[in-house]
RNA sequence: GCUCAAGUGGCGGAAUUGGUAGACGCGCUGGAUUCAAAAUCCAGUUUCUUCGGAAGUGUGGGUUCGAUUCCCACCUUGAGUACCA
């Protein structure tokens, strides 16, 4: 009986299928716990070793769990909308939902392979319409509902629309796009529908804004602004223009208090805790009215400023604007509106990636007015510049230059005066932004107070002369939740008179329509723009053909499609119930399941997908759809396995001209010197063994030994054998005498080569090369002295640009998926960047045969019903002990070497015993379910291992008499001493200072002090 | 610049509350087995060493009987972020 793991895996894999051992039923008596994986995107390009880490950790803590008597639900689905099959079909002209069912096919094969534990009755795509029907109901719902300040919860508009018609909005509280709009009950109900329709997107927590875009005609797209270079597109030079379009946000600035506090329920890494901190941006402050004095202007006009440190009011000595800000053009005065208009359009031509490249150039122009100080009522001069951004705060600051810094460059840069209002403190160098140690000083009733205390009271002042209050800032943006894009979700919404309704809950989903071509249409609308049939019958409640628009009871559907987020953002809910026809997942079902316990995905989602999925579950939490307003209490980021890229190495020459030569060198000369030195500056077909160019980069002038000797042997060798070419070719061009070539300082350069031509020895199969790859059809290849071609390695992401993807199908198949399963776990901790090295599996690889052996040899099964020995007792249960920490800290790396160690101790005690070799097998399982399952089959069980319970860890079995004490000196180990561990402190020591190794150590010396710590350490100092 | 994470043999890494640094594996060296190779098994493998030992966890300090672990400063690498008032 041998270990045929291609065999194994196979069977167990059917019989997991078939079986349907892992699905999870929404009725138990059994506690829950929800494992779930970060959505994959279906590429084309399949899987390769670095993306099953993660399903391979959140796998083994499934199983771990079923062990110990939960029901675990563990899906897995698609995210299936998305840019690279849209690229891919406007490539090739197929449909993007066809090479979209390709790549998942091609994906279940590999994961099925790798033998997880998922639920695959569950398995949701976010392109089907069956889930992108609860896309849509979502963002519904959202357009449905506005967002009240005072419950901190959403509400539906509907109600919003009552307190409309009985009271105005006077007494409304809520988030809304222009807050100081106020209208009575009268008023709105005097409103047409369309007024009333507008006002309320104001409101909607999704809602259509205008945005400015980059849009190339000759393209026939949008570009990015890094797509743009001086004015035209990066390719092709074609003029841009910008272009206002309608786009869909979504109103998650509403909720960026409750994300940020959110963030102290749950139990998420640090570091992305701190990233999502981070973009939502909290800043507490205050808003400070100045009033404008200017020859162009009433009294009446202000100019409002956020700032963080209301402290440092008295410190004002002038006032910045973005030179966007709606001000600037009022308030400017005639003598400077020149040196104005100027500084506008210079930075307007300045890209948005120029300005924030370049924070170190200071510029800026006085506007000629002035503003008023709230409390010294002094003129403050009112510049422009670009330091100030026009879309946070209110895009103007009041510039405070003793305690800030931007502040203070500006202050030095244009002579602005820098009051100092800061007690003890010299800022003739720089500026002092030190809160701590703020002690305020020439700042009337502020004086003497800490940054806290005139914080407090600066506002309460501004507070009483009604210019200024309280307030907090968030730098969270509302989410574009547009795309000009194909394949994506549709939205289901139509436009009657330019403005969206949205199609009844009732007749969802709205099915993608089919299009002739993926790209934009030549009026520059979205690609959906190219269906004929996309047009909403509010009589009929169906799509319709686009010649049917009649604006009356036929109107025009929307054409953007949602972004990637969309349909990833509520999919660990839809897994409680994916078949669920009238809900999201049942009632019963979520009441269930709750939320995830365990989350496991890359840290590159940090931002997006885990920001605007906090987002959506709080907003259904509100409106009672889920039941949590977090959705998953752990998440651990996965860190990226790294590839070993390969090398192969090519060489060149540098050519000059020689000095003092006698012969002329002509026209024609000069031409062939430059065509030598094209040809040689790199030489192309011929690729040098990484140690062969060792022989070129180095060099002896007096070799001193026979090593050195040889070397510069070689290296004349492999120089003429170099030169020879370019010696033909000088002669063939009569250089001779007129060039000379610098063989001394050479050129290297290296390219990646794929490494599936490399073995785990570095050495380059560069037969198969030539034969497989034509770039390589007429290389030559100089070996070393073994004839091999060594190649170069370097670690570098996994990618298919750099040729160093290693495909999981080939470890499975060579090595099986149980050793793939345990050498991912065993590269390191789940959470590091580790690079791969196929080379070292056939570590964990010959774990499994040796664990086998312990089960069974030639003659078949030979476990036995022995009693175990105490040390076959210790073995065991020092293993359970350490397997079962290991797994509940997520350290899976060291399980496997706790495994490999009960492998080791256990063949050396000759075990047989089923009481121990039983148990083992359910501690492995969840890492190698195969061999578990095989072995555990083997041993008599009918059962699938997956239901057997984990061992139980008793203490009794590690239980000692004796300690091998470490002897210390000063600290440092420097013999062992076996003692028994019921010892007395005090007997302890004497037996130490007894022994004739410490007389050795202390060499006559009294020790001053014997450290003795029972069970653990004898230090002696002295 | 700011924020976060991390620096331990040739390599991946271990040391869970401060208590024998280098577990486990790869690689390498030697040996057994074999016609040979693969596979397997055994022994060794931090560095230096006068073979007694000594030094040693990025660098420099500190706390402690004792520091990879705690504190301070610095260096390096990686990730994120970018004039956020």
């Amino acid at each position: 009986m041998t270990y045929n793991f291609n065999e194994i895996e196979a069977k167990w894999q059917k019989y997991w299928a078939e079986n349907q051992t892992f699905k999870a039923e929404n009725k138990s008596n059994k506690p829950k716990y929800y494992v779930l994986d970060m959505f994959p995107y279906p590429s084309g390009a399949g899987l390769h070793v670095g993306h099953p880490l993660g399903y391979i950790a959140s796998d083994i803590y499934a199983r771990y769990k079923r062990h110990q008597g939960f029901n675990v639900l563990h899906p897995q689905g698609y995210d299936s909308f998305g840019l690279p099959a849209e690229q891919y079909a406007i490539q090739t002209g197929q449909h993007p939902a066809v090479t979209t069912a390709e790549n998942i096919k091609t994906y279940r094969r590999q994961l099925d392979q790798i033998g997880f534990s998922f639920d695959w009755s569950r398995e949701v795509r976010t392109s089907d319409p069956n889930y992108y029907k609860w896309t849509q109901w979502i963002f519904i719902q959202l357009f449905e509902s506005w967002y009240c300040k005072d419950h901190e919860k959403a509400f539906a508009i509907k109600d919003l629309v009552n307190v409309f018609e009985e009271s105005g909005n006077a007494n409304i509280n809520a988030v809304c796009e222009n807050e100081s709009e106020t209208f009575t009950a009268e008023e709105w109900n005097g409103f047409t529908v369309e007024e009333q329709q507008k006002i309320l997107l104001q409101y909607r927590l999704t809602y259509l804004a205008e945005t400015e875009v980059n849009w190339c005609p000759a393209l026939g797209t949008v570009l990015a602004n890094d797509e743009i270079v001086n004015g035209v597109s990066e390719r092709g030079g074609h003029p841009v223009v910008r272009k206002k379009m309608t786009q869909w946000s979504m109103r998650i600035s509403a909720y960026a208090e409750r994300l940020l506090q959110g963030l102290e329920t749950i139990d998420w890494t640090d570091s992305l805790k701190e990233s999502q901190r981070n973009w939502i941006g909290k800043s507490v402050g205050a808003q400070v009215k100045f009033k404008v004095v200017s020859n162009e202007v009433k009294e009446a006009d202000e100019i409002e400023v956020f700032t963080t440190r209301p402290d440092t009011i008295f410190g004002v000595s002038f006032m910045t604007l973005a030179p966007e800000h709606d001000l600037v053009q009022q308030i400017t005065t005639p003598e400077q509106k020149e040196a104005v208009d100027a500084y506008i359009e210079a930075t307007a031509k300045r890209s948005e990636r120029d300005r924030m490249a370049d924070v170190k150039t200071i510029s800026g122009v006085f506007t000629g007015a002035y503003a008023i100080h709230p409390f010294t009522e002094k003129l403050i001069p009112i510049w422009i510049g670009d330091y100030v951004l026009a879309g946070y705060g209110t895009g103007a600051v009041m510039s405070v230059p003793c305690g800030d810094e931007r502040d203070y460059a500006f202050a030095k840069h244009f002579n602005i005066p820098i009051p100092n209002i800061f007690e003890g403190v010299d800022i003739s160098e720089e500026a002092f932004s030190d809160k701590a140690k703020t002690v305020i000083g020439n700042s009337d009733f502020l004086n003497g107070m800490n940054y806290k205390k005139a914080t407090k009271r600066a506002i309460y002042e501004l507070e009483q002369i009604g210019q200024g209050e309280g307030k907090t800032n968030y730098r969270l943006r509302d989410a574009v939740f547009s795309r000009q894009r194909y394949w994506g979700e549709p939205f289901p919404v139509y436009y009657v008179n330019g403005l969206p309704q949205m199609i009844d809950v009732a007749h969802l989903p709205i099915k993608l329509p089919e299009v002739e071509k993926y790209l934009p249409t030549e009026t520059g609308e979205p690609p959906l723009g190219n269906a004929s049939v996309w047009a909403w019958d509010t009589e009929k409640n169906e799509v319709v053909s686009n010649d049917l628009i009649d604006n009356e009871t036929i109107h025009p559907l929307e054409l953007n499609t949602m972004p990637g987020w969309a349909g990833s953002s509520f999919y660990f809910m839809r897994y409680m119930d994916p078949d669920n026809q009238n809900e999201i997942a049942s009632k019963e079902a979520m009441d269930y399941w709750q939320d995830v316990d365990l989350y496991i995905g890359g840290s590159e989602h940090a931002t997006g997908h885990l920001l605007y999925s906090r987002f959506w579950q709080k907003f259904l939490f509100d409106k009672g759809v889920v039941p949590k307003d977090e959705y998953a209490k752990k998440l651990i980021n996965q860190g990226m396995i790294l590839g070993e890229s390969a090398f192969v190495h090519r060489v060149g020459f540098n050519f000059g001209k020689v000095v003092d030569s006698k012969n002329d060198i002509s026209k024609e000369d000069v031409k062939n010197i430059t065509y030598l030195r094209d040809k040689y500056t790199i030489i192309k077909d011929m690729y040098f063994s990484n140690d062969v160019t060792t022989y070129l980069r180095k060099t002896f002038n007096k070799p001193e030994n026979d090593e050195e000797l040889e070397h510069m042997q070689l290296r004349e060798n492999l120089i003429s054998h170099l030169l020879n070419p370019i010696l033909e070719d000088i002669s063939k061009f009569n250089l001779e005498g007129k060039v000379m070539v610098n063989t001394m300082m050479m050129n290297y350069f290296k390219t990646h080569v794929s490494v599936d031509y490399v073995n785990t020895k570095n050495e380059l199969d560069w037969e198969r090369l030539k034969l497989e790859d034509k770039q390589y059809k007429n290389a030559e290849f100089i070996t070393n002295k073994d004839n091999k071609y060594v190649c170069k390695r370097e670690v570098e992401k996994m990618s298919k640009s750099k040729y160093n993807v290693v495909n999981p199908d080939n470890i499975v198949e060579d090595y099986g998926a149980d050793s793939l399963r345990l050498y991912e776990m065993f590269l390191g901790p789940l959470e590091q960047y580790k690079p791969w090295n196929t080379a070292g599996i056939t570590g964990v690889h010959s774990f499994l045969k040796k664990l086998w052996k312990l089960y069974a040899d030639d003659n078949g099964l030979k476990v036995t019903d022995a009693t175990p020995t105490k040390d076959n007792l210790k073995t065991l249960h020092k293993t359970i002990k350490k397997v079962q920490e290991d797994i509940e800290n997520f350290s899976f790396n060291t399980s496997v070497s706790t495994f490999m160690i009960a492998a080791n101790e256990l063949t050396a005690q000759k075990c047989t015993s089923k009481d121990i070799l039983e148990p083992l097998l359910v501690l492995i399982s969840p890492y190698a379910p195969h061999i578990a399952e095989e072995l555990w089959s083997q041993l008599g069980n009918n059962a699938s291992i997956s239901t057997a319970s984990f061992p139980e860890f008793d203490a009794s079995h590690l239980v000692e008499s004796s300690k091998n004490y470490p002897i210390s000196f000063n600290g440092k180990m420097r013999f062992t001493m076996e003692l028994p561990l019921d010892m007395s402190k005090d007997a302890i020591e004497e037996a130490v200072l007894a022994n004739e190794k410490t007389q050795e150590q202390l060499a006559g010396r009294t020790p001053k002090k014997v450290i003795v710590v029972p069970g653990k350490i004898v230090n002696i100092v002295g």
